[in-house]
DNA sequence: CATGTCATGTAATCCGTTACATGATTAC
DNA sequence: GTAATCATGTAACGGATTACATGACATG
């Protein structure tokens, strides 16, 4: 349900169309919470059957302004202080670490320096973005200044535990292979 | 594909059943990459069928061990270099922080709080389990002490940030209500 | 009148979760 | 003999991804 109270959570911002919520997301909310147009679309449907949110405006091409109703507030804000975040954090990248021993050590390595690398770029991405944004209009992004703060911390640590871990490499030696060889 | 591929990693270790691979599952990989049994048992089915795991043998009680086969090791090298990783984070605690300014900020700060805590208090068990973990034993484990290692790292970052983040609030100060009041 | 952008929707498929169902063996 | 553990499977549902489809208006 992260989608749909995202969705309430831009609202609250004021009233906007499927169109302008996508384009917000793609800018903001995607390294969090990615989603698609087709996702979304649907979702806002979904609001408006649910009572959470209004049409308020039908505008020019089949154009939908969205409208947080008082209920939908009180989703949100139920959402925000009531329901336990979902800790689940699925990662593709940190998964493949746990297998590295099956590859000759050069390629462990070579994944790692990989990792750290992306990392690196991505911090730099972050910190870029953070410097050339006005981060004094409205509440939603004084929060979202928090929110990349969190990233470039997230970022740097990653980077630099790839490069601790590539070192490592070498301590470890070759791969043991079981059932096959041994 | 990354459940696929989580058990064709552990199956290079060795040949084990859909029970014991649910075991190292809950164990090990969870914490990066989660599987109930249904999908692990389906997903065992599949890799049969598509030739990357063999039943090796037929035990009591219904037991089915599998093997890895040679298309199998091909398979998950060919993830392991070829195969960008996906870098979608969904972070639904992180994706909160965008709207606590729709809170009181006695409320967000609590919101930021909490999160602290839960970060400090996992950094703890992972610690713990760091130090009662035989590294020893196997490839497998030996990476899997890099993998706790950034889980370590993470977790301790992320509660630093969420300190640091709950006492920005107060320099944040009221949350500016658009759409409804102004 | 053709192209681009604004704007919304549907359908197929995949992955993951929850719940249910059942069988075989061991330990008390 | 009954409870616990080992062991595997199915079905329903929901969220996410991809692809496809279409319409309306603006610009050159």
């Amino acid at each position: 349900m992260s989608l749909r109270h995202g969705l309430l959570g831009l609202l609250v911002d004021g009233p906007a169309s499927g169109y302008d919520l996508l384009k917000i997301f793609e800018q903001s909310l995607a390294f969090v919470w990615p989603a698609t147009q087709s996702q979304l679309y649907g979702e806002l449907n979904r609001l408006a059957d649910d009572g959470l949110v209004v049409v308020s405006d039908e505008g020019q091409r089949r154009r939908k302004e969205y409208t947080i109703t008082p209920a939908g507030r009180a989703d949100l804000e139920h959402w925000l202080t009531d329901i336990e975040p979902n800790r689940i954090r699925r990662n593709d990248a940190m998964l493949r670490v746990f297998f590295l021993g099956t590859l000759e050590p050069v390629q462990a390595k070579a994944y790692l320096e990989r990792e750290a690398a992306v990392h690196e770029a991505f911090e730099q991405l972050l910190i870029d973005q953070a410097r050339d944004t006005n981060w004094e209009a409205g509440t939603f992004n004084r929060y979202g200044r928090l929110v990349i703060e969190s990233g470039i911390r997230y970022a740097h640590t990653q980077g630099e535990w790839a490069r601790w871990a590539a070192g490592e490499i070498d301590e470890l030696g070759p791969p043991t292979k079981r059932s096959g060889a041994s």
